[in-house]
DNA sequence: CCGATGTTTATAAACAGCGGG
DNA sequence: TTCCCGCTGTTTATAAACATC
């Protein structure tokens, strides 16, 4: 009760989880091709003969991108850069992201915006109501949740070990209305209808006049005023990121954040609380990737996103058709301006925002993070049926998956389950002794609530030697541009519906656990209570399990900070030629290890010239000659394959390289299975 | 109502505050010596007269140290090195760090354990609870903040311009009392005496016994068993680099850490909520600071504290004797153990633990941040009256204080006036048009709250040249260690005392401004009303003020991340004499400028081994051979004049160098005035 | 003196991964 | 063996306390 409607405090997160593909542990010896599979081709000799073309990757070390042909094998290929990998060890090449060079549009691949928000070049129009999202889900653990995969709309049952694995499934999930929701409307649950109208509304413009132009982009669209506004799924580190990308100069004062979110999200003029400029400033504080830049003579501050850390994230990059058919595909995954940042990049989840096609409003986790696809995918390819992986390797291995599969987005398709949708997750581990977090399950719309789950990044770095010189920050950072999931109005409902009397906090969780992380419930029998002193204290330290982690690598870009040239990268715009990382992608395939420290520093033009990031030279047409494109990314230090979202923009890597056109995995998977 | 007890969230900040002591405007051509304050001594000739000894800081770019004969006149010393600084600019010294040759005790120098935590090698003892403190007020803004600086021991008003100066006031505070409550007891407010027994408590031992021995320090202490515990005046990140700094290889689980910290602060244990832990974890991923370190089997992680990062905080440090006369003082500012970092502790607060003296445990505020001094000591030393300054530059100028100065702690006086002294901070201006935040103002304890006030890092970097290269990061990182003050009990007074009925939301801060930092008081009045809709949504953008900024250092230790060694420099244990980082500091005096980049990683033996931080080598006696010293930092590109605790372990600053014993510049601050 | 802007710290939470039962 | 649960880790959201201008 006390806790009124409100948004979801944090974007709930959709789609995560790193897929454990093969058995990772140090039976290396065995698993180079015979994964007893079948068809593992050519072995780790990157001969492959489907016209497959392998090059180092420009920033990230121990990183290939894998072009490959439509026709090609994909599980011959995974296999076999699984075994290489392998071979290779940390110190080789043991990422590789996969793109395909045949273009082919995925069904539901492109919608519409839905809205009118930057509006500009959609392609096809497909209503977002109605948008096709590409939903996959995963068959890893988590049992718990039930598919719920709704082949035309309402959410019903389905029952595990079935359709799973083409995944491509077009299917009108609940999902299109969240997608609408966030966009005004859609006020989901009853709340007091506290429509404070704030009358001044117009200054924000006003403001925004310093600003010259650059960002006239939008203001057209909300036809909805008063609405009650769905909070979007972006972090405010994503939208601070979009705003300031839509700024040709790409600085932006803080008034002009506040004003462009506001117009962009009316969430944050008409129902968010004043608190959330406290969160924009605290964001651009926090994190590194926000530097803030004076003009000579320090009058005024702007707002800039680090050079080498700007991903270029714009908002119609998830909300529009990104018309990326316009200019010649890059691979700029993390390149974009700097050079300065060798060893930083390494992780997995390294490439750009993931997951949400173009124009998809609701994100399934668009930041860095890695959208993990099917992995009964690769199992089968590689290594022997790993006899122990991390749990569930086994039990998916067959591509008949057992149930516990949970969903997984993807990038197109939007169906990700409105709030609506009744389907019983497990309907039946609710009353059992709940310990577990929110299992709170009250009826209607809480269904998606538990059900989705996602994937951190960090977390279980294989550690390549473990004490090794150089290795001081093994995968460090790849910031993660924040974009994500939300599925809103799920927690709210939770929350207001359920009067929960005192005592009606379901077990579930009661009584919290040594490590306590707080939990929605655990507060609110407080809040019952009246705070009341709560039986704090659990003579701590219950059990002594360890875990096995490695080295976790530093979260904020490294970043020498040598030079630090940043002139000519900005990237953005104009696809700059001007600096080939490598000029013949094919003679760089099959490089040997290349150690963390050396790699694109040394291919960058030294002019060692100050700051001035990429300023000036970005300013290009904002969001456009960029495009997105989806890829795999296989890592075999960690046995991973995720499907990621690549924003081509890579010099060697020209139009006719890689079709360009949306190149869509999720069509390739199927071939697969 | 809703908040019970529970200590206030945040430590509470003592002090900080930058002090501007000129006019810091580009009005530099005339501000060489002419500072119409009359004693200007040897101009920017570094050829001081009285003996003093300036030598380059080994780490700190553009950093000299300067060794100040105790006979030499401060004033003059100052103007010159200010007036020097200007004139090499940015790539000049600009900083430097003063420290008096003789030695001196400042009354009031050493406190008294006041309790029984790590009681070793105390030196005289004085009872905390009258342990005298050295306090000073600032001159600055806030004019609200009455001075009530007690000379005896409640806090009577003081009217303004008046003593400030001398400033070394051994008055018992009031402060002295919260010194004590932390540990234990003292309980201040009537809360419903919930004494939640953890009967348990044994378990954590047991527990610690994984770590053979090395902490077994403390552990006698407590005779203070269900008491109800003040929350430890230490941030998270200061207790997790206490607890790490415990062992001896410096590596800790976090359940460890968990359960060092419930033995040294009972107050997690006994009162805290079961989220701290959550906290704590929190913290390790948070800083990047904490890195997590795998054993080669990957079976277990620990937790590290970055080399190059780690101060080698430890409790005993901040609440300890310190017993400083036993080893040869070494400068040790940041060196520590890594070499790889260069062009990150340029930061005019990058020494050590700053302001608590010896064994106090109410710290002003450990960590890097400066503690600043009076400010009219230099005002008069430089530039012109400075005519516009930031505000309040003029009317302190002289010394008698104006009124609105603010108190600022010293390192060794603890006297921070407790919580029960009803001074009325200016008491007058509190019903006016009541905006600001807390002045809530109910009768008892709630004098001190409002009182202190504090000073954070970056912000207003003047930014030497503007857009100049390698400036990348012009004082980058000096993460701070996290050592904050408290004096808590304040917050909570104002939530359970004042019933406030629903209405009574002292105007003040009622109606939040546009840029809406949540204040507690608004909270509190959502709160009663049930979180009713609050009236949300303030047409935002008022004025259009920009301020002036400048670069903003980005906040992680940027960390070149090179061979990264770390072997050799342990620090914390035997002055490690083996690596002078410069024999003669005579012949470095007036080196011109240095970059920020080549520093002191050329000096350093480049044994570049790979990780083990300091671990082996830091062995030593924990806090022991370090001694603190107070001293000032004068940063000419700030123009701010702090006063800082200085870890005095540096290779040619022999004993005879630096009269080692607790140098007070207190002492000779008087002398200027 | 206040409000906008910046910086940090504290807490709560939502999840992911893993290991034990 | 499975599955569930708790601990460990990672991030994001918010509220706050301060600082600076
Ligand atoms: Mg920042
Ligand atoms: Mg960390």
């Amino acid at each position: 009760m006390i806790s009124m409607k409100k948004s979801p405090k944090r974007p709930l997160i959709l789609k995560r989880k790193k897929l454990s593909l093969t058995q990772r542990e140090d039976n290396a010896s065995k698993n180079e091709q015979d994964s007893k599979q079948g068809d593992l081709v050519p072995l780790r000799d990157q001969k492959f003969p489907d016209g497959i073309r392998i090059m180092d990757h420009p920033s990230m070390p121990n990183t290939q991108v894998v072009v490959i042909p439509k026709t090609a094998d994909l599980q011959s290929v995974i296999g076999a850069l699984t075994a290489k990998g392998k071979q290779c060890g940390p110190q080789g090449p043991n990422k590789f992201i996969l793109l395909s060079s045949a273009e082919g549009s995925v069904g539901g691949d492109r919608h519409e915006i839905s809205k009118k928000l930057e509006v500009q070049t959609k392609r096809d129009s497909q209503v977002a109501s109605d948008g096709t999202d590409l939903t996959l889900y995963d068959t890893l653990g988590m049992s718990k949740i039930i598919p719920e995969h709704a082949n035309s709309s309402g959410g019903m049952e389905r029952n595990p070990d079935e359709d799973i694995q083409g995944e491509i499934d077009s299917s009108v999930m609940d999902d299109s209305l969240t997608n609408i929701q966030w966009l005004g409307t859609m006020n989901t649950d009853g709340l007091p209808s506290y429509t404070v109208k704030k009358e001044a509304a117009q200054e924000n413009i006003s403001v925004g006049s310093q600003t010259k132009q650059a960002d006239v982009e939008i203001r057209d669209s909300h036809t909805l005023k008063e609405q009650q506004h769905e909070r979007p799924p972006y972090s405010y580190m994503a939208m601070i990121q979009f705003a300031i990308n839509s700024k040709k100069d790409k600085k932006m004062t803080l008034k002009e954040i506040y004003t462009w979110i506001e117009e962009h999200f009316p969430y944050f003029r008409q129902t968010a609380k004043p608190g959330w400029k406290n969160s924009i400033r605290h964001n651009l504080s926090l994190h590194d990737m926000f530097v803030r830049e004076t003009t000579a003579d320090g009058k005024i501050s702007f707002w800039t996103i680090r050079p080498g850390a700007n991903r270029c994230l714009t908002l119609d990059q998830v909300y529009k058709p990104a018309e990326s058919s316009a200019s010649p595909p890059m691979l700029t995954v993390q390149i974009c301006e700097q050079k300065s940042t060798p060893p930083e990049l390494t992780q997995h989840q390294s490439i750009l925002k993931v997951s949400e096609k173009r124009m998809k409003p609701l994100l399934p986790r668009a930041g860095p993070y890695l959208i993990p696809i099917q992995p009964l995918l690769v199992p089968p390819l590689l290594m022997s049926p790993t006899t122990q992986l991390s749990l569930h390797t086994n039990q998916n291995a067959v591509c008949g998956l057992g149930k516990t599969n949970k969903k997984v987005r993807i990038a197109p398709k939007v169906t990700a389950i409105p709030s609506q949708n009744p389907k019983e997750m497990k309907k039946d581990n609710l009353p059992t002794t709940p310990k577990s977090q929110p299992s709170l399950a009250n009826s209607s719309l809480l269904s998606l609530d538990k059900t989705k789950s996602s994937s951190r990044r960090k977390q279980r770095l294989v550690l390549p030697i473990a004490e090794e010189p150089v290795i001081l920050f093994p995968e460090s950072s790849m910031f993660d541009s924040g974009v994500s999931s939300d599925l809103s109005t799920l927690q709210d409902t939770q929350l207001e519906s359920p009067i929960k009397k005192c005592t009606f906090k379901t077990p579930i969780k009661g009584s919290h656990p040594d490590s306590s992380t707080p939990s929605k419930f655990s507060e609110e029998d407080q809040v019952l209570s009246h705070h009341q002193q709560a039986p704090w204290k659990f003579t701590p330290l219950k059990k002594e399990d360890e875990n096995l982690f490695e080295f976790s690598p530093i979260r904020t870009e490294q970043c020498i900070t040598l030079p630090e040239d940043t002139t000519g990268f900005s990237f953005s715009s104009t696809p700059f030629k001007d600096v080939p990382f490598f000029d013949s992608p094919t003679n760089l395939i099959n490089s040997p290890a290349m150690d963390s420290l050396d790699l694109p520093s040394g291919s960058l033009p030294e002019s060692s010239k100050p700051r001035r990031c990429s300023r000036e030279l970005q300013i290009g047409t904002p969001g456009k000659n960029r495009s997105v494109t989806e890829g795999l990314v296989l890592d075999t230090m960690n046995d991973s394959l995720s499907k990621i979202l690549v924003d081509v923009s890579f010099t060697w890597l020209e139009d006719e390289e890689l079709g360009m056109g949306n190149i869509s995995w999720s069509h390739l998977i199927p071939e697969l299975t």
